[in-house]
RNA sequence: GCGGGAGUCGCCCAGCCUGGUCAAAGGCGUAGGGCUUAGGACCCUAUCUCUUAGGAGUUCGUGGGUUCAAAUCCCACCUCCCGCACCA
């Protein structure tokens, strides 16, 4: 029957709404406070987005049937840059993004046009994006709902920044920041034309001296000042003269400008053109030294400071340019100068001699120093010398030093004696803002941060980290290394929505920082949207009070003029639902939000309330490939809702992948999703609740098989993993399903309904949390009163595990098996089949196999001789080829079946034969089939077939 | 570079944690059959090689090792993907 997905979907979620289902508060059941991070609204949800809010609604469902107490809360993080981005190129009347809202996700034309303010734009995608968590099924207590710009959210988040300065944890600096010098405000990839990140690479600055002037080449190899002969100057170029500080520099004038943003003060006092400067001589600044400067093409004005120190025995480019400068026509002066350079080596490295430069310029075949294939060298040499090479005996100090770690010795060295400062500069170079100015690198000196560095911090996060649960376990390491690597964070901005910094009120807390804690606020939201708490009165010491559990209510009453009785209630309701049991999140939230939120919650709260959990999840593809917007292969949530029903998608996005692995999402899978989902509504609403009064073999075996699946099932959910409980619900379920039919149908029984039944009511149980409609509607189906959302989990009973039937069951479809495999092999047409089971003497041989096997011992040759010391077992030595295969059987077997054999000795293979597989053997090869004992006295054995016989493995002849 | 993940039978993808039920689930594709006026959908059967008796051989990136037994554990190597910050 063909499901209608909205009507089902649109009863139930009525239902739900009407009984609260969802609607949680603080009860003496033992409580789950599952919380996944909140969207930014700044578009519509697309079915990646769906991935993480669905498996955890699927976990919130679990638990809920679990018998506990559950909260899954949801709100909306207004706060940061993207939109303002966005309302910005809505004012300007960007043609892409206006062309995007209209046709990729639908926005009317009204709507756009309030968007030049940030806030409508949030407003807007909140309500959009609400409305699919609604529509599908997510179970949120919505009463909780909140805004990160809502004034009692801003109390909330004041109040952490002020604990967190107050413990020590937020300090003051600089810092470098891609720079849109019109917009005056920091550039990060959403701000960009093209998308692209302001990458920027730190250069050192060598002050050589001239006259009395600096001179400062810019090097990303500071340790080769050891071997400096010259200096590069392009004499095309008019340097300026400027003062940098209380220094006098010759730059080129990009470089000036460059400077300006570099926390430095300039003045510009002149000009000079690169020609007058070649032939002079400046000095190397550690040595005292005095060397010549030189011309050369390939220096540009751009890079660094339009001037370059020369290295030629380790830098391609300076031995080129050396070569090049011996074969032009110069001066006479200025060539007996250029031939008494010599070049110095100073690293070793192994594969280079001497001049590794000169090497590699000649392997490369460089013609001059315009000629691209410089690069390479460059490249190589630099690869080779930093990662492998070792500085010479003619560095002093540094003399035997690996290059790798001489780099930042060497610089610290260097600017410590002021011989050497910083530049810093865009590598991806133009990089420009979304307003069409060229980004540059600014250092900004006032900026705020959170100490994420400081050792005891990382410490106490650690400490939490080991004792969490973090699923899937691989990503656990991941979290210990951003531990390990981050260091301090800007924690304010100076653009976007959110709130201000308490203390400083030109800054905004940043939106990494002010969304660490906030699950803590859901257990007040709800006060705040009922009306009980108001921001004008919210002190420090009511978060204190409330959070902290420090402080005094009395007091806190008089201060904010809230009952004492209600600023208790509240207080409950916290203590009540802290610590967060399980947060959920994309893997992409690993080296920032979710290590954030353990570090923030460690500093705040204590251990009693860290949070125990975080479950980590993949990305969504379409069709093996990246959701984006150029690719047109975004599919928005609500949309996908609409075509195929919000369970077959719940379904689809579950069953793809395992947790961490991206999921490949395709509407094929959906439409098998869909078919399977039918015919099990088919089913369900085909059966009957029946009392079977005396159950059969495959009755026994089912209701085993069952229970194997619920331990599977909620095994793999307490895990997350859930694909593969939702695999064994949906397939795995079913194939057991069809042997039992099977069965069934080979003894003509009609009286299966009631079995039938009570499988799949637990098995619908189980859906519930994944499909949670539709399992409603085939629950109703079946009969059962009440919803299944709010049933109990079904529960694993070991007494209703037959191990023998399901032994005995495997027994018969191997026989089976074996008849179709002979079958097959031969292509005869069976007239007759004749099968015999092996007799006791045989029996007691294997059970006594079978224990040696258990105790370890898998020696045949010790197996034999073990087995004819003893009187009972001794006859066997007439017959050494079966103890050998049995060992091969057994072993073949694994543990647990080794287990229940031993356990069920008294197995009787004949009459189990006799009395199952007659009917379901006529049915599967259209002849009779007889049953001997090979001991018996009547056997019909014509071709001696008989004797082959191994327990659990009959001899058969077909005929 | 640092860190993480992955390589499975035509393709996608499970199994690996917890070794034996593994020639290895499921889906797609392909072939045959059923249903149907036809197409689609659906259902059944087959799908590494050899085999007229339930068997054997060769397979899970490559090469070693541990074990009675390895897709699974250990070591080395090759290849591919992702993250590395002030941005949600």
């Amino acid at each position: 029957m063909r499901i209608n997905w909205k009507d089902i979907e649109i009863k139930w979620r009525q239902k739900w709404n009407e009984n609260k289902d969802f609607e949680t508060n603080p009860n003496d059941k033992p409580k789950k406070f599952i919380t996944v991070a909140y969207p930014y609204p700044n578009s519509p949800q697309h079915i990646g987005h769906g991935r993480t809010y669905t498996l955890a609604d699927v976990h919130a469902r679990f638990y809920r049937m679990q018998g506990f107490n559950v909260l899954f809360p949801m709100g909306f993080h207004y706060t940061g840059t993207p939109i303002l981005g966005m309302a910005k190129r809505v004012e300007a009347n960007d043609k892409e993004l206006i062309n995007n809202l209209k046709n990729l996700y639908g926005v009317p034309e009204e709507s756009i046009k309030t968007f030049v303010e940030p806030v409508k734009i949030a407003s807007y995608f909140h309500q959009e994006i609400k409305a699919g968590m609604i529509e599908m099924g997510y179970s949120i207590d919505w009463r909780r709902e909140f805004t990160t710009i809502d004034p009692v959210y801003s109390k909330f988040i004041e109040w952490q920044i002020n604990t967190l300065r107050e413990k020590n944890l937020i300090i003051q600096g600089s810092h470098p920041v891609g720079w849109c010098p019109k917009d005056q405000n920091p550039v990060s990839q959403h701000d960009t034309l093209g998308d692209v990140e302001p990458d920027f690479t730190e250069y050192i600055l060598i002050k050589f001296k001239y006259e009395d002037y600096i001179i400062p080449t810019a090097t990303l190899r500071p340790e080769t000042i050891f071997g400096v002969v010259n200096l590069w100057v392009n004499p095309e170029i008019i340097y300026k003269k400027i003062t940098v500080d209380d220094e006098k520099w010759i730059v080129s004038a990009e470089c000036a400008y460059k400077l300006e943003f570099l926390d430095k003060k300039i003045t510009y006092d002149g000009e000079i053109k690169g020609s007058e400067l070649i032939g002079k001589s400046a000095i190397v600044p550690h040595r005292n030294e005095s060397i010549v400067m030189l011309p050369a093409s390939f220096v540009e004005s751009g890079t660094g400071t339009g001037m370059v120190m020369s290295v030629p025995a380790h830098a391609p480019f300076d031995h080129q340019a050396l070569e090049d400068l011996k074969k032009a026509k110069i001066a006479p002066e200025l060539a007996s100068l250029v031939n008494k350079i010599m070049p110095i080596s100073i690293i070793q490295t192994e594969g280079y001699g001497e001049n590794p430069a000169k090497e590699a310029v000649e392997r490369f075949g460089v013609k001059d120093q315009s000629d691209p294939k410089l690069e390479e060298a460059t490249k190589e040499v630099y690869g080779k010398e930093f990662y492998g090479g070792k500085l010479k005996s003619n560095t002093g100090q540094f003399a035997g030093i690996k290059v790798a770690y001489a780099k930042d010795t060497i610089k610290d060295w260097l600017i410590k004696n002021k011989h050497a400062g910083i530049l810093l500069e865009l590598t991806n170079t133009p990089v420009k803002c979304r307003c069409g100015a060229e980004c540059v690198v600014k250092v900004l000196n006032n900026q705020w941060f959170l100490n994420y560095g400081e050792k005891d911090w990382k410490k106490l996060a650690t400490k939490c980290f080991d004792s969490m649960n973090i699923l899937p376990q691989e990503i656990r390491t991941e979290f210990n290394y951003v531990i390990g690597w981050l260091r301090e964070r800007a924690c304010a901005r100076q653009h976007g929505l959110g709130t201000k910094l308490p203390w400083d009120k030109d800054w905004i807390v940043e939106s990494l920082s002010d969304s660490v804690i906030y699950m803590a606020y859901y257990t007040i939201s709800k006060f705040v949207n009922n009306g009980t708490l108001k921001a004008e009165k919210l002190s420090k010491e009511f978060f204190d009070y409330i959070f902290l559990d420090t402080g005094d209510a009395n007091k806190i009453s008089v201060i904010t003029g809230i009952q004492e009785n209600t600023i208790n209630e509240i207080k409950k309701e916290f203590q009540y639902f802290y610590p967060v049991d399980s947060r959920h999140s994309g893997r992409d939230l690993v080296p920032n939000h979710l290590t954030f939120f353990v570090l923030n919650h460690v500093a705040i709260f204590p251990e009693s309330n860290w949070p125990k959990e975080i479950v980590v999840n993949g990305s969504v593809l379409m069709n093996g490939s990246k959701m984006s917007k150029s690719m047109g292969n975004i599919i928005p949530l609500r949309k996908a809702i609409q075509d195929y029903g919000a369970d077959p998608i719940r379904l689809a996005i579950i069953i793809s992948a395992e947790l961490l692995q991206d999921a490949d999402f395709n509407m094929e899978s959906v439409s098998g999703i869909q078919n399977k989902i039918e015919s099990l509504f088919d089913e369900c609403s085909r059966l009957k609740a029946e009392r079977l009064e005396t159950l059969e073999a495959e009755d026994r075996w089912i209701k085993s098989k069952t229970q194997n699946m619920i331990s599977q099932v909620t095994l793999a959910v307490e895990k997350m993993r859930l694909r593969e409980a939702l695999h064994d619900i949906l397939f795995a379920f079913e194939s057991d399903l069809s042997w039992y039919m099977k069965r069934a149908n080979a003894k003509n029984r009609s009286n299966v309904s009631g079995i039938l039944h009570e499988v799949n009511s637990i098995r619908i149980a189980m859906l519930s949390p994944f499909a949670p409609h539709i399992a409603e509607e085939m629950w109703e189906k079946l009969g059962h009163i009440g919803m299944v959302s709010t049933s109990r989990w079904p529960e694993f009973s070991q007494s209703n595990v037959d191990a023998t039937a399901i032994q005995s069951e495997e027994y018969l479809k191997s026989t089976i098996d074996d008849i179709a495999k002979i079958l097959k092999v031969t292509k005869i047409t069976p007239q007759k089949i004749s099968i015999y089971t092996a007799d006791s003497f045989k029996s007691k041989i294997y059970h006594s196999i079978l224990e040696k096997i258990m105790t370890g011992q898998t020696n045949m040759g010790i197996i034999m001789k073990e087995l004819i010391s003893s009187p009972d077992t001794q006859e066997i030595k007439k017959n050494p080829d079966f103890v050998q295969k049995t060992i091969k059987d057994i072993l073949s077997d694994p543990t647990e079946i080794r287990r229940t054999k031993l356990e069920s000795m008294d197995f009787d293979e004949k009459s189990f034969l006799v009395n199952e597989l007659a009917e379901i053997g006529k049915k599967e090869f259209g002849v009779e089939i007889q049953v001997f004992s090979e001991s018996d006295s009547d056997i019909y054995d014509p071709k001696d077939k008989a004797r082959h016989a191994r327990p659990f493995k009959p001899a058969i002849l077909i005929e």
